[in-house]
DNA sequence: ATTATCTATAGATCTATAGATAATGC
DNA sequence: ATTATCTATAGATCTATAGATAATGC
């Protein structure tokens, strides 16, 4: 508003708009690093988070990103292109994770711990609670079966390594007991997308750690052997975060 | 269409509006026993939870139960009216069975294994899953306030229920050891909502004999006890519904 | 010439209201 | 007169496209 759009005469070495081509915006463009891409997904991401995707507009997204609504589909074929996006890049981590603990000699107890506690940590760190979303039912209908897809192979990955961790922990005949409720594990982590609602910032990391020592109850880890299992498994997971550096944001610092 | 809407001369003791006042629909009106009203919350709780509530149009519930649009607005005042009444009767259960629960003379373990299964029969019946319409963003905002409480003080007896059930199992330093993973039977029970994702009916009940077995466990329950646990839930259960006779239908039997 | 934005708008809905209409019931 | 429906529509969006415009870069 104000008195934007004026920046008449630059002075001639000067950057009139900011030195990048294409027209400038109306508004001032807050310089944050991101590209508009970027920040269009960022914003996106809040708002499918916050109201869920049906309900947010397009003119809401480019109103918060800054720009007008009809920009958007400069750089995204449609709404639908956005929420693509978004989801695979939830998915992603966890199962490039998930590849490289399966790659490496840990003890399947702790590779499983490992996983467990790496997307527990995705999922909570996720500000705007986008991964709602995935349990909608509209996604069920549309062309989103890519990312239905990967998340099928996730659940998998889980099974293999909860079976390997059981068939490490027990006999033949009580592992296959406890595989019975194997999913039990893949279901902690999935809830605490719920789980968030009921408490902010510290009740999540209290989830994390609740849901991480449950899901070794559930696979019948002695009590007394917990700690030292999540310890080895933070270590792994660090040791994954340095080999690939953290991954940059997802969902954002934004300060609103 | 082909004829409805005909019946000119029907004979002089008939029925030609089926006996009841008011206009005819234009469609013949399947008679299955519902009111309108009742096949309106039907039809809308189906597809909320096929489509989602802000993509689920008003004509598309008209569609369904086989009226105009506009006649919704005679039986609820608006859009949300349908949700917070739909949303309303799928906690509601749950909360007066707790309560029965409460006032028996039960086991504590029993009692909170008797209502984590009633809980996931009702959940997991729930054919058209209009529990995840829950965790939607959309709901934080409005006036289902009520609703939320609701869900909050259901959240609050199952953390009364397993403290009492730890308290009955446990010597005290062990038990506010396990009370720190309390809430993870709640999240096994809602966990259920996003698991029925990954499968048919059959696969639904596996997970709720699943989720008991896991609450029990995570409370430290001994495996060997558990059948017997589970057994005189069920009792407890089949008393509670003898008694208040089983819930009518909630989101219905429709064969579409 | 290319890039990234803007303005303007078409076309399609979608919610909710106003008011007519066709039954029953008194 | 009351009840439950219908027809018609106002008003408000919302998505996506067409085409102009203002930068940079060659």
């Amino acid at each position: 508003m104000t008195d934007a759009g004026r920046q008449a005469a630059v002075p001639p070495g000067r950057q009139p708009g900011e030195g990048k081509p294409g027209r400038p915006r109306s508004a001032p463009k807050r310089h944050n690093g991101l590209s508009t891409r970027e920040e269009i997904l960022q914003a996106a991401s809040r708002l499918f988070g916050e109201q869920g995707y049906a309900k947010t507009t397009t003119r809401q997204i480019a109103d918060t990103v800054g720009i007008k609504q009809s920009t958007l589909y400069y750089h995204f074929a449609d709404k639908r292109a956005l929420l693509v996006s978004l989801l695979s890049s939830t998915v992603t981590p966890a199962l490039a994770c998930a590849r490289w603990l399966g790659e490496r000699d840990l003890d399947p107890v702790v590779r499983l711990c490992a996983l467990v506690s790496f997307d527990l940590d995705t999922l909570l760190r996720d500000r705007h609670n986008l991964h709602v979303v995935y349990h909608l039912p509209e996604l069920e209908t549309d062309d989103f079966t890519p990312t239905r897809a990967a998340q099928t192979v996730l659940r998998d990955t889980y099974r293999d390594f909860s079976r390997a961790a059981l068939a490490s922990l027990h006999p033949p005949r009580e592992a296959a007991e406890l595989a019975e409720d194997m999913d039990l594990v893949f279901a902690l982590v999935e809830a605490s997308v719920s789980q968030r609602q009921w408490g902010g910032e510290e009740n999540r990391f209290r989830y994390a750690t609740s849901a991480l020592r449950g899901s070794l109850r559930l696979l019948g880890v002695a009590r007394a052997d917990i700690p030292d299992v999540i310890t080895r498994a933070e270590q792994a997971l660090a040791d994954y975060r340095a080999e690939v550096g953290d991954p940059p944001l997802r969902s954002g610092h934004d300060a609103g």
